[in-house]
Parts: structure tokens; C-alpha cells; sequence
DNA sequence: ATGCCTCAGCTCCTGAGA
């Protein structure tokens, strides 16, 4: 079984080399983020002429997210129940007996903001909810763009940038309390190469200089630990014409 | 320097992203 995501930032531009990534990377699930557009404008028939089911949340402009299974996902929620939100950024569902949950994390912009409020508030609403659904569900999957650095491995340049958003000790709090439910990075359940980035500006030749940060993550819960066989970022569409600034991960799971 | 790209939308500029 293989699971993806991907911030494609707008289905609506990137339809096509979604269809095209699929085609060559038949995964079994992909969570889509920053789809952009109204549910109404979701291209849900496309996505069945090439065999996907989809489950979508979107919003207008901004977030939005779906996921996209080659199977039946059932008991689908959106957003984190319990938590008031007015941006569409978490899908969950079950699919061959995985909990699946695709989320859009808060950017939170700049330490001390509101957005930056936002986003703890976000993430503490996060983590009480995992705990529980890690109870109801011990096969786990929690993928996305997180928004979050685990450390300066994850950062092209940990001193330029301590302390700015997305590599603040705040957030590194947040994203290691969520892991200590009981989750595991799982692209570093192997040896990974130095400067391995899922994210890069689109100023200044960022991809081209690899000046990047990791920021999409794929976590398993420790059900599932035993089953990854493998982890990796395609760093492959980064360099389509009009590419999305976020490479696909993919995870691989042994059943 | 607060822009450098890119996207959506109350579209020829602005807000937001990261």
C-alpha cells in the first residue's frame, strides 16, 4: 500500500500534472492541500476517468484540502472536531483499514502575530484530538504540509533563519509533542540524505540553489511502524513548468 | 531593502503564502 501527499497550491493550475503524477505513481491514497477552490468547482470526474475516488474540503481562495483513494474511504471527517475553524484545512478517512488524515497546517506567518496564535492554538487542538483517534484507530497515518521544521537538518539555513517562522523552538515543541502520542517521522526511519527539502521559494532559483526547508511530513503511528518500507520526497515535479513550490512524499507500507 | 515568485479575486493591485 502506498500513500501520498502533496501541497499542490491550486488544483485548479495543477490538475494536470496531478493526473500526470498519478499516472506514474499509482498510490493507493493521496492527500492533496491548498487545493483553492469552492467544493463546487472540485474536478471530481477527472479524477474518476483515471480511477480515483475523491474526498474534498475546500474553500474559497485559500486551504482546502481532498483526498484521493484508488478504494472506498468511509467515515470521512473534516477539520478537527471539537475545534472551531473557518478554513478548510484537515480530511480524514478510513481506507483499507488505515485512519488517514491529510492536513494543511497553519502557516502561522511571523512569531508573535495572530496568525501565529492561530496556529498553536491550532496545533494544540491538533495533538488532543490525535490522542484520541490514536486510541479509536492504532493504524494511523497523519500527512501533510506541517508548516513545521523538526530541526536544523530540515532548514537549507539553520542560522539565517533561527527563529523565523516555520524553525521556531514553539512550533518544534508542538510538532515533538504531537510525535510523542505516538507517532514516527517516517521518511527518518531511514538513512536520509543531507539537505533532503520538501518545500522551495520560487524567488531566487531557491530549487534550482536547493535553498529549501522540509515541511511535508508523512508520521505513522507505532501500529504501522513495523509495516514502512520505505519513505521518500519526489523532487521530480519540482521541476515541471509551472511546478507547485512543494514536492510530493510518498510512504510505503509493507501490507 | 520587505522585494525577489505565484495564485486568487471585489483583478492592472492586494493579501497571503513560506
Amino acid at each position: 500500500m502506498q500513500l501520498a501527499t502533496w501541497n499542490i497550491n491550486s488544483l485548479t493550475v495543477r490538475l494536470p500534472q496531478v493526473l500526470e503524477w498519478l499516472a506514474r505513481n499509482p498510490v493507493d491514497v493521496l492527500a492533496l492541500q491548498e487545493i483553492k477552490m469552492t467544493d463546487d468547482k472540485f474536478p471530481a470526474q477527472a479524477l474518476a476517468d483515471v480511477g480515483y475516488q475523491a474526498q474534498w474540503f475546500g474553500q474559497k481562495t485559500y486551504n482546502g484540502v481532498a483526498l484521493l483513494t484508488r478504494t472506498p474511504a468511509t467515515d470521512v471527517v473534516k477539520n478537527i472536531p471539537g475545534f472551531a475553524d473557518d478554513m478548510a484545512r484537515v480530511i480524514s478517512a478510513t481506507v483499507q483499514g488505515v485512519r488517514v488524515i491529510g492536513a494543511y497546517f497553519p502557516n502561522g506567518q511571523e512569531p508573535g502575530s495572530d496568525k501565529f496564535d492561530y496556529k498553536m492554538n491550532w496545533l494544540k487542538g491538533l495533538r488532543d484530538w490525535i490522542k484520541q483517534e490514536l486510541q479509536l484507530h492504532p493504524d494511523l497515518v497523519l500527512m501533510g504540509d506541517f508548516n513545521i521544521t523538526f530541526d536544523d537538518a530540515d532548514v537549507w539555513d539553520p542560522a539565517a533563519l533561527k527563529d523565523t517562522i516555520h524553525c521556531t523552538e514553539e512550533e518544534r515543541y508542538h510538532l515533538r509533542a504531537l510525535v510523542a502520542l505516538g507517532l514516527c517521522d517516517a521518511l527518518r526511519l531511514f538513512p536520509v540524505a543531507p539537505k533532503s527539502y520538501s518545500w522551495w521559494d520560487y524567488r531566487e532559483f531557491a530549487f534550482r540553489r536547493n535553498r529549501g526547508l522540509r515541511i511535508d511530513h508523512i508520521l505513522v503511528s507505532q501500529a504501522l511502524r513495523s509495516q514502512v518500507k520505505a519513505c521518500v520526497i519526489d523532487k521530480g515535479p519540482r521541476s515541471n513548468e509551472r511546478p507547485s513550490d512543494h514536492a510530493p512524499v510518498v510512504l510505503t507500507l509493507d501490507r
